[in-house]
RNA sequence: GCCUCUGUAGCUCAGUUGGUAGAGCAGGGGACUGAAAAUCCCCGUGUCGGUGGUUCGAUUCCGCCCGGAGGCA
């Protein structure tokens, strides 16, 4: 007899699609706590730079995983499987539906394709070593080892992909085993997990790049400087520092743009980080697009409850 | 009104001593297994403003017309 999986819903898509208000609306017609699955908003103190949902958007639904973290605090796809994991059984045990919503497409795929990270430890010496000796070396050497020791994985890799090369080289050292073997192995076991994928996106992509652009000049309005000029400051390395949002105003207080150049930069890097998501999430089969050129009203929520309705086959607990 | 400069990819521009053209930016596609809002790979056909002429052949030379910028009145 085989265990009975655990329904969830997901709610995917790029940046300022929508996600947010979709998700808490499911939740409350579902009866449903929302986990967020963003890798950026799970840190403390900066509810604009990675919009964060405000209390009016949750609208009385519990909403996990998000601005837990210090900011120097070191955080994986692994420690978020972990979490979210956690997460769901526990949400899944008081009778609600658990809704994945975010845009973080390594840590959703991660998470409900059940990839298993717990064989793989993380070893920041020799990590840094490596680094070290591709800063003095170049990544041709490392690349060579690589590709004695692990050909497949050597094979995909650019010169230039420093950050690849190293990990994959620290895999083979730490655990004897190749990112080829690893990749196999980590999807072995079947997922826990009935999950139902809603995709959210717009047909025409210039009204999508209307929205982010809008959005950045709004959070400019909610005291985005005002984190980023804390974040500058912070003096630890941090994880955070890489996010959309506050980095590029770095160059601005140093007095080396002016203020409207950094804000273009971040809508062209935020316009760009959302054709990522969208090229992320198109691989995922299961996802039902909802493409329409507006955020989600009435109908289009009634059209992802319908697909969630009838493929976790389950009711609605309001509405 | 006259003179000068200018009109080439979505934008800024280069170029062809006449054989239908190429950079940067913007944009598009893809990858992704312990930093992922990160990191990396690939992608350039456009009535060369319009129209006549010269020419085997014009985006390139010449005339006229239509935009734009500056100068003189």
């Amino acid at each position: 007899m085989e265990r009975e999986r655990i329904p969830v819903a997901a709610v995917v898509g790029p940046t300022a699609s929508g996600k947010t208000a979709l998700a808490a609306e499911l939740a409350l017609r579902f009866g449903g706590e929302v986990i967020s699955a963003d890798s950026m908003q799970i840190y403390r103190g900066l509810p604009v730079s990675t919009a964060q949902p405000t209390k009016e958007e949750m609208r009385g639904v519990p909403h996990h995983l998000i601005a837990f973290l210090d900011w120097g605090q070191p955080f994986s796809v692994a420690d978020y499987v972990t979490l979210a994991a956690a997460a769901i059984r526990d949400v899944h045990a008081r009778g609600r539906l658990p809704v994945i919503a975010g845009g973080t497409g390594l840590y959703v795929s991660s998470l409900l394709h059940h990839i298993s990270f717990s064989e793989e430890p993380r070893d920041n010496a020799l990590r840094a070593g490596l680094e070290e000796r591709a800063r003095q070396e170049g990544t041709e050497p490392l690349l060579a080892e690589l590709r004695a020791l692990d050909p497949e994985t050597a094979a995909r890799l650019s010169l230039r992909d420093g950050k690849r090369i190293v990990r994959a080289l620290e895999l083979c050292r730490l655990t004897g085993r190749t990112m080829a073997e690893l990749r196999e192995q980590s999807r072995r076991d079947p997922s826990p997990y009935r999950a139902c994928w809603i995709g959210l996106t717009y047909e025409d992509r210039s009204l999508l790049y209307d929205r982010v652009n809008r959005r950045v000049t709004l959070m400019l309005e909610n005291g985005l400087l005002d984190e980023a000029r804390r974040l500058m400051e912070f003096s630890g390395a941090a994880t955070v520092k890489q996010a959309i949002g506050c980095k590029e105003f770095f160059p601005y207080f140093r007095g080396e743009c002016t203020l409207e150049e950094a804000a273009d930069k971040l809508r062209r890097e935020t316009r760009r980080y959302a054709k990522r998501q969208l090229t992320w999430f198109r691989r995922e089969e299961a996802v039902h697009w909802i493409a329409r050129d507006r955020v989600p009203d009435a109908e289009l929520v009634q059209e992802a409850s319908s697909i969630l309705a009838k493929e976790l086959e389950i009711r609605y607990t309001i509405g």
